[in-house]
DNA sequence: TTGAAAGCGCTAACAG
DNA sequence: CTGTTAGCGCTTTCAA
């Protein structure tokens, strides 16, 4: 059994085609008699029409692509739900690209946006992606892109973050508050907006207070969990151990957990913890974990909805701004006395 | 500047549209050289053939939908990662969308699929699924269906699950070997094969033993966190409290851990627990969790891989048949002296 | 208020 | 080996 077409709905009726196809687009150019009668046959065949046809001609997807490091990430799969949910509601539909944090498969991905699979597009950059041509190249294309999170700074386009900086500086004070003065960063990049900026603000925080924070106090982690076990076990059996830890992204959470209990030390007496995180196992883990929450869902609502606002309204291009969504401190154990 | 098209290429070289697209099917019947000729333009004018147009001519669109109930769930978001990395490999692409454990929204999503939106559907199906029309409907029009994990065991076509049945033995019987005699089976569903089955096999080791286990030792959780909390407290303020907790799905960790710490009821010493889980953060819960983990990139990747060998030869329709990967149970403190 | 016709960009016979 | 032609299913002038 073939597809049911509206070229079949018309033969059916005794309609032409571009009848019928006006009672799809809601033209008030048509009777309430025929409308009627041609949504009773639809609704009996139960016709869809074929959204790629339609595409062709109107050469538009109602379609985004969703770009992502990674997905198994308590703060991207919270934003996924705020994606598909406004998708929903505007009848857009949501393809889903995972970059693995490789600059080379961001730019595969995105390579194929043009030619119109995709009306925009919302992405969290790699954490290797320090250029934005491939971005660049694409808006120049025609198809409009809103970051979130992971953000470049420089492309001209909406980017939805959250305080990074002034998250870095009141978890940072929140440790001096709490009697530490040598307190360890760990970041997962160098470039990544998101870290410099959680970096820069716990900079700051230290250097109000004048207290020290120099290289040594920021240690880069990796992208392989075990590695990173290691990385922080050493980091404890310095002379100099840090008294606190800001681990800079959720995933690093566990390693230092691990490390941790590795190296016998215990939180929060001898290292308090503080984590850019939005685990719901935060307050379960023990001691619970004090934690920079951050508005996922959100953040993911607003980058889709400030996508789909532009274009609705194609003479109205993304502003070349940052919409800032503020994260919470949640003030648990792992930072207590 | 308009997007550039197969036309566009031809009329620059001097070549017949034909000719062209000849040469990105990568048809035998073109010269070497025109190819050559041909693709070196593309790649100069940075040239990516229309997807809808071909699908439109082909009727098929190298798309598939993944259907879940949720994606914020450890599970769900690791098999996305296996779904997407076949997926990229065999050149599909992965339209997501979400249930919010609704029958209503996954059937009003499966009734879009008929048209040629997408060539087949992987679906993990909602809590209140208990008919199976929607999808059969659905394949009726000729749209292929994968289950994975939640499945529906009379629809036919192939699942994949992992051992639910065995698992629940399993669980129940460390529970049994850790010396607990009254254990408590906390689920999500009454009609959901995953949770039936896993407490079928928890109701056997327990009678294998002559270990009482009626309907008060199954207790009905939600969807809502803070009301699961109230149940598993008022669980265990029962004269008859249980000695150990079986939490079927990832979700109600969470609530387990919060409602023992409310009612002081200590881990493992008063409750064993031990959760159906994929949190990577069960290693660093204190007491940290005893766990049935189960293979979820594998279970997405042969989900994945199902569908495209059977969208391949479309004469080798799906066999309605069940393909069980095994999960593994992981023993840590929760479950401990 | 309805219909005829052109065409979105591509593929696939079929001819040459 | 290359080109001509007829659509895929839909939208959209334009004419009736």
């Amino acid at each position: 059994m073939p597809n049911i077409s509206m070229k079949m709905l018309a033969k059916e009726l005794q309609l032409s085609l571009s009848t019928v196809s006006k009672v799809f687009t809601d033209s008030h150019e048509i009777s309430e008699q025929t409308k009627q009668k041609v949504l009773a046959l639809a609704k009996q065949l139960n016709y869809v029409p074929n959204p790629y046809a339609s595409s062709l001609r109107k050469r538009k997807s109602k379609t985004i692509a969703v770009v992502l490091p990674d997905v198994a990430d308590s703060f991207f799969s919270v934003a996924i739900n705020g994606i598909e949910s406004v998708a929903r509601d505007k009848g857009y539909h949501v393809l889903i690209y995972l970059t693995h944090e490789l600059l080379d498969r961001e730019r595969a991905i995105l390579s194929e946006f043009q030619s119109g699979r995709v009306d925009g597009v919302l992405i969290s950059i790699s954490n290797e992606t320090t250029t934005d041509c491939h971005i660049t190249d694409m808006m120049q294309r025609g198809v409009p892109v809103v970051f979130f999170d992971r953000v470049c700074e420089e492309t001209p386009t909406t980017r939805i973050t959250t305080n990074d900086r002034e998250s870095g500086q009141l978890a940072a004070q929140h440790l001096i508050d709490a009697g530490c003065r040598n307190i360890a960063f760990l970041s997962i990049s160098e470039s990544l907006p998101i870290s410099r900026n959680r970096l820069a603000g716990c900079r700051q925080a230290l250097s109000a207070q004048r207290l020290p924070f120099g290289a040594d106090n920021v240690v880069m982690c990796t992208d392989d969990e075990a590695e990173n076990v290691q990385i922080i076990a050493r980091l404890l059996q310095r002379p100099d151990r840090p008294d606190a830890i800001i681990a800079s992204v959720e995933k690093l959470t566990a390693a230092v957990y691990l490390a941790c209990k590795q190296e016998k030390v215990s939180i929060p007496d001898q290292l308090k913890v503080i984590s850019f995180s939005n685990q719901n196992t935060a307050a379960i883990l023990n001691p619970s974990l004090t934690t920079i929450t951050q508005p996922a869902f959100n953040m993911g609502k607003m980058a889709a909805e400030t996508l789909f606002t532009s274009l609705r309204k194609s003479h109205l291009p993304l502003k070349a701004e940052t919409l800032v969504v503020p994260s919470t401190l949640i003030v648990r154990e792992s930072t207590g006395k």
